[in-house]
DNA sequence: TTGTAGGCGTTATCAT
DNA sequence: ATGATAACGCCTACAA
């Protein structure tokens, strides 16, 4: 079907080795040969086999990359800027989306080895530590604790809802919720209702936590949110990220709240894309170019240096106060 | 490092062939063999290496996926779709972002060559033709144009925007304004302009096209929306994407424009996610999953039976309305 | 029912 | 400066 080195050795009239030489730029070669052979290799259209090479050991110039889904606009603006670092390295990337499912997210891991991937970039949310453990394999974490031997890079989540917390109040508000998960797994996100209740307690002002699991759909979170707007009538909200601070919006707008004049409310995350579609929102943002490639460094330094350990084992990334109208 | 099949033949005191056979299920093996076999992969947490398989000409189970970008929600839901359809299919997805980059498109060909994919699926709009031309690798194309003999499945876009200009039409609009690329290329899209052309010949109306172009900024795409609105003044708008539909939503808001009042807007894809945070939007649907569901149905079949010309070379998948607010 | 030998495309080692 | 050969991990004849 498609050429193959032996095929570019018998063109150029060398051998195999000769031809390999020339493609990982080995040893002493003759100006003439390289010439020949890298005529041969343009005739016939030549694509090294990449299966056939790293059964030698090379490596695969390839990495898992683990996240709940794409559909989310900050996990998809991570994995496309992951995506072009690795890619001017020369990375291309296996992509899996484990959704809430442990089991996939468990496939997947078995395939990715079986491919033989050079490394794994994770931040999905549904497996135990104990599955990530024995890998053999340089990975780094987003936002989530895998393994005392894994690296985890994250932004400043308790700084980021102390941001926040503080922009509602030097907006003038009284009451303050936290919408998000109330569930604690261990995790760097939960330094978020962490920082909220720890604000909340300094200031000597009552906690009042909606509960919006990150999983749950947007109609469940509307009737959550919807309930919480009625009955608790908070004068400021900080939301666990974008999504849910637009469904407060929009909840806001149908029962007639107005906001920023009865409601204040902030988001979470700081994407390009709900910064463009929802400019209106103030908002924490997430240093996203940064994350990406601390996580792409550490993990292209342990695929070059397996024995290095990394410096750190939690990296937090500093946040970024957006102020627009629903906080003004 | 990692176990492999010699590992687990000696442990199960059997040779190589016969744990090839029981992971193949191939030929008859005695139930107790297959139990020490069993036993012993489960002992060593075996896991075949892909790269060693395939070079038997077994497949890899992997596919490539060129789109211009995950960013983009209908994108993000449409990859999102195809990835659980292969999935469950054990197929896993190498993604590659392509931007408005042509070579970067053209490495990342090269690339899936070198990674023995099995197929490519194609939603991309840099390459020409040619470069798709002579892969000799089981290809399919969404919404557009690669070669004579890769098949292309789309939406029904002129109908989409047949349905989109009559929506505005029963609503009232008397000067309705297409906001889209101007540009031809040769691709399936290009029959929104067409449609919307065609039908305002037929009703006897003047044509107004405000040209914006898929990858201009979107600060680029608000000047000219601006623009347009204010120079123009149309009553209603149909346009080539939700996202675009949302700039004008955004730039009428600005100037004090009233929708559906004084402006009627709709828009074209009908992601989950534009219809749940703008849910104001009237759009019309692209059907996402059926699209995804005929991609993935082509690919398969061409990867499982090579010589099996497609039935038909462009499959027009019908769209739907959806009717909310910014029509009423 | 199981084992032996050869080969997939490439690279490393050892020659020349 | 270039070649021959073995090896990577697995699978498919062919044998037994």
């Amino acid at each position: 079907m498609t050429a193959k080195l032996t095929d570019v050795a018998n063109l150029a009239g060398v051998s195999a080795t000769t031809v390999s030489r020339v493609i990982n730029n080995h040893g002493y070669l003759s100006e003439k040969t390289k010439q020949k052979v890298f005529d041969a290799m343009r005739e016939l259209n030549y694509q090294p086999n990449s299966l056939a090479r790293s059964l030698q050991g090379k490596k695969m110039k390839l990495i898992g990359i683990i996240f709940p889904s794409i559909t989310n606009p900050f996990f998809a603006e991570l994995i496309e800027d992951i995506e072009m670092q690795l890619f001017t390295q020369g990375y291309k990337i296996i992509l899996c989306n484990a959704g809430k499912n442990k089991q996939k997210e468990s496939e997947y891991i078995k395939m990715l080895l079986a491919n033989q991937v050079d490394g794994i970039i994770a931040g999905a949310h549904n497996l135990g530590i104990d599955e990530y453990q024995q890998l053999g394999l340089p990975i780094v974490s987003f936002d989530r604790k895998l393994s005392d031997n894994i690296p985890i890079v994250s932004c400043d989540n308790y700084q980021g809802i102390e941001l926040a917390v503080h922009d509602l109040l030097q907006a003038g508000c009284k009451k303050i919720t936290f919408v998000g998960d109330k569930q604690l797994k261990g995790n760097p996100t939960d330094e978020r209702l962490k920082a909220y209740c720890d604000t909340m307690d300094k200031l000597n002002l009552d906690a009042h936590i909606c509960s919006v699991a990150f999983s749950d759909s947007p109609l469940l979170k509307n009737m959550t949110i919807r309930k919480m707007l009625i009955e608790d009538k908070p004068d400021g909200i900080t939301c666990t990220d974008d999504l849910t601070a637009i469904l407060v919006l929009q909840e806001a707008k149908k029962l007639g709240i107005r906001v920023p004049e009865d409601l204040k409310v902030i988001g979470f995350d700081g994407t390009k894309q709900i910064q463009t579609y929802h400019s209106e929102l103030s908002t924490i943002a997430q240093p996203i170019s940064d994350i990406s490639t601390l996580l792409v460094d550490l993990l292209l330094e342990r695929i070059n240096d397996p024995k290095k350990e990394p410096n750190q084992m939690h990296y937090k990334l500093p946040v970024k106060l957006i102020k627009n109208e629903t906080t003004a």
